[in-house]
DNA sequence: CTTGCTCCCGACCGATCGGTCGGGTACCGT
DNA sequence: ACGGTACCCGACCGATCGGTCGGGAGCAAG
């Protein structure tokens, strides 16, 4: 981290906007300035702002499956694996603030098909990829009986839910829970409720 | 809904638009052609687009509101009026498809303190009002022992998660369920799975 | 007919947008 | 000493931004 090179100073300075306005909401003369550049030299490192952003997106993207893909190397059963896998999704949306922002507007934006901008659904597909292995894990789990009652598809919607909001839900998350969401004991809860929330078969109706 | 007025019209349009693609994306030139007027007529109706972006929340947060309500004002024990609190809640969510995604970005530009654009955290307290209602009734249902070992804010931070993001998740969502996000079979489910989330006991940890 | 109000419009304003251009400087291998 | 390349800059470009202004059409009250 010490002295990284002006490339991905710039990388660093467009996540944290991008994160906090979008796309629309940061202007190149806003980064530059932020990391210390002219906003000409900004074009020298990437051709235009969409394709800064992209990279950011990239970059983060790249992040998340990097820090889950050891948890399908492993060997054991389906269900050991799907906690670990869990745990490092938590682990890679904890270690940057900015991440579960990102992915919500790139989501967002992936639909707003109207504006040619970008790639055609560029984050949907990506992380299709990395859950699609989240995926399978619960459909083996369920074939081997370890979750009660489960579809799939459902229990993806509310895991990937409940996280991505966590650490995406800011001041205001903060304020409902009385402490920072990043704290060892907020993301520690948040994995012991997703593997509760598995284990526990959530989708049996209360009696 | 037949033969609005010209007020509630560009309110409809920019609530669209909006969502799509956040306060900073959206230009009132765009809004106004969506209207069938010149840009110039838009400020007629409303002052400047700030003002025009928090008519927009502000309506939805009151929808929001009104659908809550009258799950309040009934009688019976906490467990089953939070049950029709939850319901009413999804189903504000679920009339317009745009009411997630606007809450999502008016929790994401209330955080951005640097931009002094918005009145600081608006929607955030304006949410906090709603959703206190429904926080109570969890401490008392928790009181009166009917969720086991439940920490009323976790349970709301991942209340709210799983619904707003759920609603929230557009074609990505409705990629990974195979239906529409506001098919009525897709409403009920998320309306059941709160409802087991709350009785099941979720932060049971797995033994 | 006049006055005034509501609603709408095209023309226009200064500011800012993303992006280009020519030139400057420092370090490179030769 | 040389040309080349990587990096940075200020000046500038056309387009678009939010917003203003003067005026026109329609209608109601006097």
């Amino acid at each position: 981290m010490a002295d990284p090179n002006t490339r991905d100073k710039i990388l660093d300075v467009g996540e944290v906007l991008f994160a906090r306005r979008g796309f629309a909401g940061v202007g190149m003369r806003e980064v530059a300035d932020r990391v210390g550049l002219g906003k000409s030299s900004l074009f020298h490192h990437f051709r235009s702002k969409v394709q800064l952003y992209l990279a950011v997106l990239e970059r983060v993207l790249a992040r998340i499956q990097e820090r889950v893909a050891p948890a399908l190397k492993d060997t054991g059963d389906p269900c050991e694996r799907l906690d670990r896998y869990l745990d490092a999704f938590i682990d890679a949306l904890a270690e940057h603030p900015t991440t579960a922002r990102l992915l919500l507007r790139g989501i967002f934006e992936d639909d707003d098909f109207d504006a040619g901008t970008f790639p055609e659904h560029h984050v949907e597909h990506r992380l299709e990829v990395i859950l699609s292995d989240a995926r399978r894990l619960i459909e083996a789990g369920v074939e081997a009986g370890a979750f009660r009652d489960v579809s799939p598809p459902h229990m993806m919607q509310t895991l990937i839910g409940a996280t991505v909001y966590h650490f995406a839900s800011g001041e205001f998350g903060e304020g409902l829970l009385g402490r920072p969401l990043l704290s060892a004991e907020a993301v520690a809860r948040r994995k012991d409720e997703l593997k509760a929330l598995l284990h526990n078969g959530l989708w049996v109706k209360a009696q």
